[in-house]
DNA sequence: CTGTTAACCTGAGTGC
DNA sequence: TGCACTCAGGTTAACA
């Protein structure tokens, strides 16, 4: 479900149920996620205010009122909707989070991939944080840093722009379509872009990202932001998915790949 | 260090 | 209906 539009979408959704709201409760039905859920975890939220959810790329950090922290992340397959009590549990319903506006905050993850992890006060940094790159609405990042960090790589460019440790937040979907806008071979040498191809590839990685935002994310299967809305971006999607498709541009069919094991699209000639 | 692959897990869709 | 198979928006661990 979630690149980096989805889950601010999810964090623009949760904010005003979850803000400045006590958790009275929580309730771990499945602790087995990404890694387990830690046992006192409830203990530990019980009683706590949620001063605030911040991201950072595709995780989100709920602060405390103690100055704790629980990182989520919604892996392949999660979700995080806020509920009325009244609404029965379903099959992979993992954790509830009770407000004391009375409301749910319910994690759904049928594959599990997902994540809810303890973030004491004390430590000034996570050890799944560390070492990611840089926002792609940051200063950092841009088509100089792409084209430094590019130079010797023989992995594809997809690979590269997908690998949260260069730029965080473009995952198989955007990056594909910002490789098109960018008019850039999928399976291109990272090292062999031009510094123009890289400043064009950061510029698309921004823009795609910050239109998807805006429409509130991409729904192809079943993501919906916390108020159960689905995203529009689909509606602007111009090579994923789009196998044998003509394209928009030029009209030549629009051809997948597999690239790193994951599905990659592109326009067999817009793209070079 | 870089790059590639398998693995984690369940459900939906397709073809026979 | 049932079965076999493929695919899915992510990330890490293990390996060459």
């Amino acid at each position: 479900m979630p690149e980096l539009p989805e889950v601010e979408t999810v964090r623009r959704g949760l904010t005003p149920y979850l803000q400045h709201r006590r958790i009275a409760a929580a309730t771990v039905r499945e602790p087995r996620l990404r890694w387990p859920i830690l046992a006192e975890l409830p203990a530990k939220l019980a009683g706590r205010r949620v001063e605030r959810i911040d991201r950072r790329g595709k995780y989100l950090i709920v602060v405390l009122d103690s100055g704790d922290r629980v990182i989520l992340h919604l892996g392949m397959s999660g979700r995080i909707l806020v509920l009325e009590p009244s609404v029965p549990l379903r099959k992979h319903d993992h954790v509830d989070w009770t407000l004391d506006s009375g409301r749910i905050m319910r994690f759904h993850d049928p594959r599990r991939f997902g994540a809810m992890l303890w973030w004491p006060a004390a430590e000034t940094e996570h050890l799944l944080l560390r070492g990611m790159g840089p926002e792609p609405f940051s200063d950092a990042f841009d088509g100089d840093y792409l084209f430094r960090l590019s130079r010797g790589r023989s992995a594809a460019v997809k690979s590269f722009v997908m690998d949260g440790r260069i730029v965080v937040g473009a995952g198989n979907i955007y990056a594909t379509e910002a490789l098109f806008r960018a008019s850039i071979r999928p399976t291109r040498a990272a090292g062999k872009l031009t510094r123009a191809d890289c400043a064009r590839l950061a510029a698309h990685i921004r823009e795609v990202l910050a239109e998807a935002v805006e429409l509130g994310g991409t729904t192809l299967r079943d993501f919906a932001g916390a108020d159960g809305a689905s995203g529009y971006f689909q509606q602007a999607l111009s090579v994923y998915g789009r196998d044998g498709e003509p394209c928009r541009v030029c009209a030549s069919p629009i051809r997948r790949i597999v690239i790193g094991q994951r599905s990659s699209f592109y326009c067999t000639r817009c793209q070079r």
